[in-house]
DNA sequence: CTGAAAGCGCTAACAG
DNA sequence: CTGTTAGCGCTTTCAG
């Protein structure tokens, strides 16, 4: 009696099939195939035998049968805050692109910046092993975090500086030093006196640290923050133009305006518009971060640049390093660069 | 001697820790974390002994050893062909949103329209089984798709009528009526007698389509498609510009053009202006689909509109309805619903 | 009601 | 150079 049926039409071929057909045992065919790992040498005759069986069943390796044995499972997972936001589209098709050199799928999860989305990706990568992890947290707390490093030991880089943990790499570190260049430029090169802000005032990051870049040129400037000066926004176009339209209101409003993110920044534009103010002309107004959108606005957004596919590129390779255990220890801070691209709206 | 180390700490803890813990068998755990599918009941002091101690250890099941087991991964995959084209947002975000209903990850992966990207995710779903497949596939043939097919078993829903299969369940089929009823009302709601289009004009769907839809909207109305009037873009905003100087440099060219996506319908704009032509004076520019740039241009884009978070959500219940064996047999159709969102572009 | 045992497909010692 | 064997962590018969 056989001792494995004929695989179904139809059903995945195993090893186990490889190996009969090719009349030698499992394990050799997967010496064939891990040649790399052992240093045992295979005949070269089996060898053929073997690739043949392989091309003719048409086999792939099971993932989850590897992933299970060899406690890896080739797959790191990003989580990103808004997959509306452009910001992050030229940085997940890098990291994609470098998980792709190191054979690594990748799992995209979306957190929309709610705090239950973010502890639930934490949980979801706790049951479903990655190899390693980037995100974007805005949410979560360094708490939440701890809790979850303590229990899985799954490598962690962090996009943007708001994370404070000994084991994560970061990445980021732009956004204070960014908004005070973009912000003493407004002062210095364009004359500005009065200048507003619009950004998270609450905690959510990359909120306090963007504005303690426009109150430290404020500041370095010897410029007074008028009580009506800051107003909040939640990272979207609507909030934008919900944050201008406050400005709108005002009596004495300023003549410039940092926007903390560049979607609000857009959004800030088209409500001034609706009311009937012009760009720059009654406000000059500059965003964070060059996406797409920026060109497409009229007039054209004035932004902080950062160079997001390289960004992406670091991000991911920072992780490996740790995941191929070329880096140990504490984790490391990682500044990316940025310059100011200056079009027509400031 | 011990059977098992205690477990080190910060290593993840498995059932049988749980077991030992609770002063049970490791099966046991297994019944009351699976006591939808057992039908043997189990009594309330153990199933709290147990509770209990999956409590304190933090106990996570670990999927990739339940997935060999069952042969079930518990995660879809997408492919989308663009992570930049807002098209795909809502879609993603809808498909993302059901699948938690259902508890299942979902693995996304970037096509880029380039075809050896759409063969490696198919590879990639072979090795690494998953329950199943929402694709938008663009340069994949029907025999690719029919190898895949006969050797994975894994249904497969597929966004937009260009695949045929007899296994596949398809959700689409707007571009031809959708174009025929665009192009019907620039000719006879604004009166134009001279059509122009913008889109692949080689086999990339959905292009073929949506020329059809135009070729019959102008035929229908008796009105000629001269030889200048269909012009070849690569669905991004950057060849929407390079097909649309093609116009300008024509002797005559067409008082309306519909552009076959809105990416490239903005690029379109951003050209004529750019050549100091206005639009909607000059030319009459339509999209298709209604992204959120459309409302970021001036003028603002006419476009046909699509439900996206709608056709995101049916796709994956399709697919769920698929992958629970509530559906079987022949791969389904399904149209789904546009409308036409006039704004300032026509 | 609960435990023992088999086995999902694979890798990695350990023997030849 | 190659085969045998022991699990990875889990679900699911099969016995009690």
């Amino acid at each position: 009696m056989a001792k494995r049926k004929t695989p179904p039409i139809g059903s995945i071929p195993t090893m186990h099939d490889v190996a009969k057909l090719a009349g030698v045992s499992q394990s050799t065919v997967s010496r064939v195939l891990n040649q790399s790992v052992t240093l045992v040498p295979i005949s070269e005759e089996t060898r053929q035998k073997i690739l043949n069986a392989i091309r003719e069943l048409g086999y792939q390796p099971n993932m989850i049968a590897r992933s299970l044995r060899t406690q890896r499972s080739q797959m790191i997972a990003v989580m990103i805050g808004d997959i509306s936001n452009a910001f992050y589209h030229p940085i997940v098709r890098a990291v994609q692109d470098v998980a792709r050199a190191y054979d690594y799928d990748v799992l995209i999860s979306n957190s929309d910046h709610i705090y239950e989305n973010e502890v639930r990706f934490l949980e979801t990568v706790l049951r479903r092993p990655v190899d390693g992890i980037i995100m974007a947290p805005h949410r979560l707390t360094t708490e939440d975090l701890d809790k979850f490093i303590t229990r899985s030991q799954i490598p962690i880089v962090a996009l943007g500086a708001q994370v404070q943990h000994p084991a994560v790499d970061v990445v980021g570190g732009t956004s204070e030093p960014a908004t005070y260049d973009a912000v003493m430029w407004l002062i210095q090169e364009r004359g500005h006196r009065r200048v507003g802000f619009i950004g998270t005032l609450d905690e959510m990051p990359p909120g306090p640290a963007r504005y303690r870049g426009y109150q430290r040129a404020m500041e370095t400037s010897g410029l007074v923050i008028e009580h009506d000066f800051a107003h909040h926004g939640d990272f979207t176009l609507e909030g934008g133009k919900l944050a201008m339209q406050n400005f709108l209101k005002q009596e004495n409003p300023p003549s410039a305006i940092f926007v903390a993110n560049s979607p609000m920044a857009i959004g800030a534009i088209l409500a001034a518009q609706a009311a009937g103010c012009t760009v720059p002309g009654d406000f000059s107004i500059m965003g964070f971060d060059d996406i797409p959108e920026a060109t497409i606005i009229h007039p054209t957004l004035t932004t902080v640049t950062r160079d997001l596919p390289n960004i992406g590129r670091q991000v991911a390779e920072i992780l490996f390093e740790r995941i191929d255990g070329r880096a140990e220890g504490q984790g490391r801070f990682f500044q990316s660069g940025w310059k100011l691209t200056i079009r027509e709206s400031a």
